[in-house]
DNA sequence: TCTGGGGTCCTAGGACCC
DNA sequence: TCTGGGGTCCTAGGACCC
């Protein structure tokens, strides 16, 4: 038995843990640069808020329903992310972070612990709601797919109250048929799009189709998806929490840049970025793709990628700064408005396999990095950096939003006035 | 006045080679 | 005379997720 436990639009929940006066109200969450709604809470849900529209088209929307907006506050949510995770640890010794709001859960051989799968549910509602006042919703399932299919069902259909449990077939069927195609784990618009064309409308009538045939009409990706709804487990636990192919860091800049030094710094930033990624994950990379970018939206659209080569697989901070810096120059153009710039990591590969080159000194320093991160693992990220790294305040992030660093900065720690 | 997220994986098609 | 295979690698763009 698997379970998904998510947090109910979690960047905007986030923000009404410290911030009481505003939990009765609508608010949205904006993306990096206020750029586009990225979380909107159920109250504002109602209002027919779409995601991930640009904000300054639906800003009359917002004006209109005096609905509260927050600017991404990454920080907070990252801290709140990880009590909510340990809380929700507690509940099973085998939980997998899949993303900063949501964690599966495997009971496989814990089974004979838990008699009521709905009350466990709760158990970890109440539970979680008590520690950190962050609404979860949670879906059992026996795959993955099912136990996500169980999850949207717990938040969004009518009948449940943030538990569903997917344990028998008329349980499955249930859900299966009140669920849209669309909301499936793996289908999305385009696909849905094309499946409702051949009359597969329902997450059931996707289930009831035949694998071999979804392969064939459409890819090997809808064939596991289909047997994964009819209980057949084909994300097993390890590809669920498999290690990443690759890892990127990109952001576009809060104004347009221009300026050479500037730009390296952010691209160098983001080279340590992914380090750090590698590093954690316990991967090391033969390749680094590097790119710039003007704005797509404008005439002129300027864009630039470059991939280096090491000479050994390496995840190391120093050595990806050096790269970078030797091939800015085939990347940067005078006079060009950047707008957007990010780092990669292509073909990974496990550290534990390093393959020295047998005619050359090694090209990284493992111990240094190590020692970084165990400083800035105590210290915070950020305590110890490479010189080149340092940042400009050329490129800040607009951010007009901003709610305070509730929990991670002495000077934002909430106040109660009695 | 102008504004448009970030991350990962997959695939089709082109270039190149034998 | 004319036709024309199959593998690998690379890349851009598509698709999906949150």
């Amino acid at each position: 038995m698997y379970a998904l436990v998510d947090a109910v639009a979690f960047y905007a929940s986030a923000e009404k843990v410290f911030d009481p006066a505003i939990r009765s109200k609508p608010v949205v969450v904006l993306t990096n640069n206020d750029g586009c709604i990225c979380a909107v809470c159920p109250i504002a849900r109602k209002l027919a808020i779409p995601k991930f529209q640009p904000y300054f088209q639906v800003k009359k929307i917002l004006e209109d329903n005096q609905v509260v907006i927050r600017s991404s506050n990454y920080e907070l949510y990252a801290d709140l992310s990880e009590r909510m995770m340990n809380v929700i640890g507690r509940f099973c010794d085998n939980q997998h972070i899949y993303s900063i709001d949501e964690s599966f859960l495997n009971f496989t051989g814990f089974t004979s612990f838990v008699h009521d799968w709905h009350s466990y549910g709760h158990d970890i509602r109440r539970t979680v709601w008590r520690e950190t006042k962050l609404p979860v919703g949670v879906g059992f399932g026996p795959t993955a797919t099912l136990a996500k299919a169980a999850n949207h069902a717990a938040k969004k259909l009518p009948g449940f109250d943030g538990v569903a449990v997917i344990d028998s077939e008329p349980s499955r069927l249930a859900i299966l048929k009140a669920m849209d195609v669309q909301d499936v784990w793996g289908v999305g618009r385009r696909l849905a799009k094309k499946l409702k064309a051949i009359n597969i409308n329902t997450a059931f009538d996707l289930a009831e189709q035949e694998p071999r045939k979804m392969k064939r009409l459409f890819s090997i990706v809808l064939e596991r998806t289909v047997n994964e709804l009819r209980g057949k487990s084909c994300l097993a636990w390890d590809e669920v929490r498999q290690d990443k192919k690759e890892i990127f860091s990109t952001r576009s800049f809060g104004e347009r840049i221009t300026d050479a030094t500037a730009l390296k710094t952010a691209l160098i930033n983001h080279g340590t970025i992914v380090a750090r990624k590698l590093r954690t994950q316990g991967s090391q990379t033969k390749r680094l793709l590097l790119f710039v970018a003007s704005s797509p939206h404008q005439d002129d659209y300027y864009k630039k990628s470059y991939i280096y080569e090491f000479s050994v697989a390496t995840a190391d901070s120093c050595v990806f700064a050096n790269a970078i810096s030797e091939i800015f120059k085939h990347l940067y153009k005078p006079g060009v408005q950047f707008y957007k710039c990010g780092v990669g990591a292509l073909e990974l590969s496990s550290q534990m396999f390093q393959q020295p080159d047998l005619f050359q000194a090694p090209i990284d320093n493992p111990k240094l990095m190590q020692c970084l991160d165990n400083i800035n693992a105590r210290y915070g990220v950020g305590t110890l950096a490479i010189a080149s790294q340092t940042p400009t305040t050329r490129w800040h992030m607009k951010r007009e939003y901003l709610s305070p660093h509730y929990t991670t900065r002495w000077h934002n720690l909430p106040k109660i006035h009695c």
